[in-house]
DNA sequence: CGATTTTGACCCGCGC
DNA sequence: GCGCGGGTCAAAATCG
C-alpha cells in the first residue's frame, strides 16, 4: 500500500517549503545510481552555464539551488531496482483478452527520477513525444495519474505524471529509462551534452517558470513552452542524495521510491 | 485516415 | 486464496 512515490515527495517538498518560496518552481529528482560515469552532481549538469558547488552533502537543496536563473530545484528520491512488475504473460486463464507474451522474463523496473514542478498543465514538455497508454486514480488523492511512453520505436522510456494532491500546484514528474535517441525536438543543442544523455545520462530540460501565466483558458495538457531557458541533466549520485531536509541515506528511502505515509500517519 | 487518447479489463506482487 | 493497489493492454473514440 505505500507505493505513492509521488506523496512521498511531496512530503519532501513540503519540508522544503522555503524553496517554495524561492523559487517559481521546483522539482525533485529522484533517481539512484547505477549510471553514475559521470563525476559531475546532477547540479552542475544542471546549470551548465554556471558552475554550482556539488550536492553531495547538502542538506537543504535550496543552498545548492541557489541560481537566480534556473527556476527548478530539485532533490533525490531513490529508484527502486526491485522488479516491480511486468506486464502479463503466462497463461490464458478463462478471459479472452489475454495477450500471448511468452516471456517469462522479469521486466526489471530501470530506475527512475522524479521532480516535482510547478505547473499548472500536468504534462511537461520536455523535448520527446510521448503516448498515453493508460491513466489511474491515485489512492489518497483525487488526481489521477497518467502514464505516458516514448513514442519513438526501440525506446522504451516511460514517465508517469501526477499533481500532488497536497500542493495543487505541484505536478510529480517520473521517469523511467533512458532516452536512446535524440529529442526530436530541440534546436540543435545537443553538443557536449547529448553525448552524456546517450551514454547514460538522463537528460531533462527544465521548465520554464513562466509557464502559467500564458493563458489558461483551457484544460488541455501539452503545452508548448519556450525551450530555451535552462536545461537540466540529472545524474545519479551514486548515493548521498539531497532530500528534504534530513541526511537521508540510502537505506531507507531509496528502496523504493518513496512509501508513503502521508496522510495516513497521522 | 493514421496517430493518440480514453477507459475498462486484466495482470501481478503483496499483505492479510 | 482473496482483495488491494499500482501498472499495462487494447478496443473504441478522438484528434489532427
Amino acid at each position: 500500500m505505500e507505493r505513492n512515490e509521488g506523496l512521498q515527495m511531496e512530503e519532501v517538498l513540503g519540508n522544503s517549503s522555503f524553496l517554495a518560496n524561492s523559487f517559481p518552481l521546483q522539482s525533485i529528482f529522484d533517481f539512484s545510481n547505477e549510471g553514475d560515469k559521470f563525476p559531475l552532481g546532477f547540479m552542475e549538469l544542471f546549470d551548465i552555464s554556471q558552475q554550482v558547488p556539488p550536492p553531495l552533502k547538502t542538506e537543504s537543496p535550496a543552498d545548492a539551488f541557489n541560481l537566480p536563473a534556473t527556476p527548478n530545484s530539485s532533490s533525490v528520491s531513490s529508484a527502486s531496482s526491485e522488479a516491480v512488475n511486468d506486464r502479463k504473460d503466462g497463461q490464458p486463464k478463462t478471459k479472452k483478452q489475454l495477450k500471448p507474451k511468452k516471456t517469462n522474463q522479469k521486466r526489471q523496473r530501470e530506475p527512475r527520477f522524479a521532480f516535482m514542478t510547478k505547473s499548472e498543465v500536468d504534462h511537461l514538455e520536455d523535448g520527446y513525444r510521448w503516448r498515453k497508454y493508460g491513466q489511474k486514480a491515485v489512492k489518497n488523492s483525487t488526481f489521477p495519474r497518467s502514464y505516458y511512453r516514448c513514442t519513438s520505436t526501440s525506446c522504451n522510456v516511460k514517465k508517469r505524471v501526477e499533481r500532488s494532491f497536497t500542493d495543487p500546484t505541484t505536478v510529480v514528474t517520473t521517469y523511467e529509462g533512458q532516452h536512446n535517441h535524440p529529442s526530436p525536438l530541440l534546436p540543435r543543442l545537443n553538443s557536449g551534452i547529448s553525448a552524456g544523455a546517450a551514454s547514460g545520462l538522463p537528460l531533462q530540460r527544465a521548465q520554464s517558470h513562466f509557464y502559467h501565466h500564458h493563458h489558461h483558458h483551457h484544460r488541455h495538457q501539452q503545452q508548448q513552452l519556450p525551450f530555451s531557458s535552462t536545461w537540466s541533466a540529472l545524474n545519479f549520485g551514486h548515493n548521498g542524495p539531497t532530500v528534504g531536509h534530513s541526511s537521508f541515506k540510502d537505506h531507507g528511502l531509496l528502496q523504493d521510491i518513496i512509501p508513503s505515509h502521508m496522510l495516513k500517519e497521522e
